[in-house]
DNA sequence: TAAAATTATTCACGATAATATATAAATCAA
DNA sequence: TTGATTTATATATTATCGTGAATAATTTTA
């Protein structure tokens, strides 16, 4: 299956998924109905220009990645997928960031709690580690705990435990899963796919 | 600064990055390095089968994903310099590869000596550790220490200090670069949203 | 400086994206 | 069914990508 297929199927996904009909797409990108008909069906070789018009009338955006971060990326949407999404390096970060934030705040309105405490340090101990991808659940997890605990001190225990289960996530991550993350982003002439 | 423009740049940057030269990278694309050319100077509205051919020859991947997922992006890169993130990103994670297998030849070379094997088992520590900007120094002048020791064992303290300055390097980055440690390869940025 | 490699530019030409306009076919609602 | 909307197809025309081959211009290297 080519890169044409994936996009014109995703192309065809999106716009029913916004509910908008090929006429609605095509003035939105400036071009006519029958272009989009023939992009999403006959497998139409497209110019950037018009593919970076449709794109912003989804409401997509196009990118360029690494091809070996693309695996891990994919579990990061789930729900609409949409071609190969992959910006789990930016979800990854945005985990970390507001897991801080979380803890930071958490830590403010609770500064008797030595739960809260714990849970500040052992967040910020975590900004150093890299994040893998076997850990993405126990983050998510995390960061649901403790947005909870804002508003309900008596999960605080809970918080900590599940920042706890994230800092063994990622202190025993599998050595093949961290040798991967780091492989070359492009390795040297890899005939892969 | 259109899509197009930012793409070639783009294309420019990582062809370089990798050291390969545009006859190079137009056969592995399989098109004549004129046409290369053109589309890196002359703002080709190349299309997409062009696109994805030279980005696979880059090991680079298209993707479509929704903006909602690139809140960070436009921040953190800004709206000129685009080209540079990217190239870190890849440099970033070579470099953590190409430690890792020199540290394993050194210490399979000379699996005598107590300095090689500290070496590899520090380096393997390091695949844990995010990889920050400012470490990027040591990390470069690490890979080139431990290369020339495997041709000059003299060089073995030299190389397992280098990789200590680099381990220190990484555990004392700041906090604030940590939180935005590996960025989105590339984004392509279309103006409003 | 001279040679070699890399990159930029030129030209003719085929292939096809893209446009504009229409209309047939399929889908859905009343 | 009927009518309305959406989608697919048709045709002619224009614009330009992409090829191929050659060469000029530039940068790198010795």
């Amino acid at each position: 299956m080519g890169a044409i297929d994936e996009i014109s199927r995703t192309i065809k996904a999106v716009r029913q998924a916004r509910g908008l009909s090929q006429r609605a797409l095509a003035e939105s990108a400036g071009m006519p109905q029958s272009h989009i008909s023939r992009i999403e069906n006959a497998g139409v070789d497209l110019r950037l220009s018009s593919l970076t018009e449709i794109a912003r009338a989804l409401g997509l955006e196009l990118t360029l990645v690494p091809r070996k971060t693309v695996p891990a990326v994919r579990s990061i949407v789930g729900s609409t997928h949409v071609g190969t999404p992959s910006l789990m390096v930016v979800a990854r970060n945005n985990d970390i960031g507001e897991l801080v934030k979380l803890a930071d705040e958490i830590a403010g309105q609770n500064s008797s709690a030595k739960e809260a405490t714990q849970i500040k340090s052992l967040v910020h101990d975590l900004t150093r580690l890299a994040i893998t991808e076997s850990s993405l659940g126990s983050m998510r997890r995390a960061i649901d705990i403790l947005d909870s605990t804002r508003a309900d001190p008596k999960r605080l225990k809970e918080a900590l435990s599940s920042v706890r289960a994230l800092r063994n996530a990622l202190a025993h991550a599998p050595a093949e899963e961290l040798r991967q993350a780091s492989r070359p982003a492009y390795s040297l002439e890899d005939g892969d796919d």
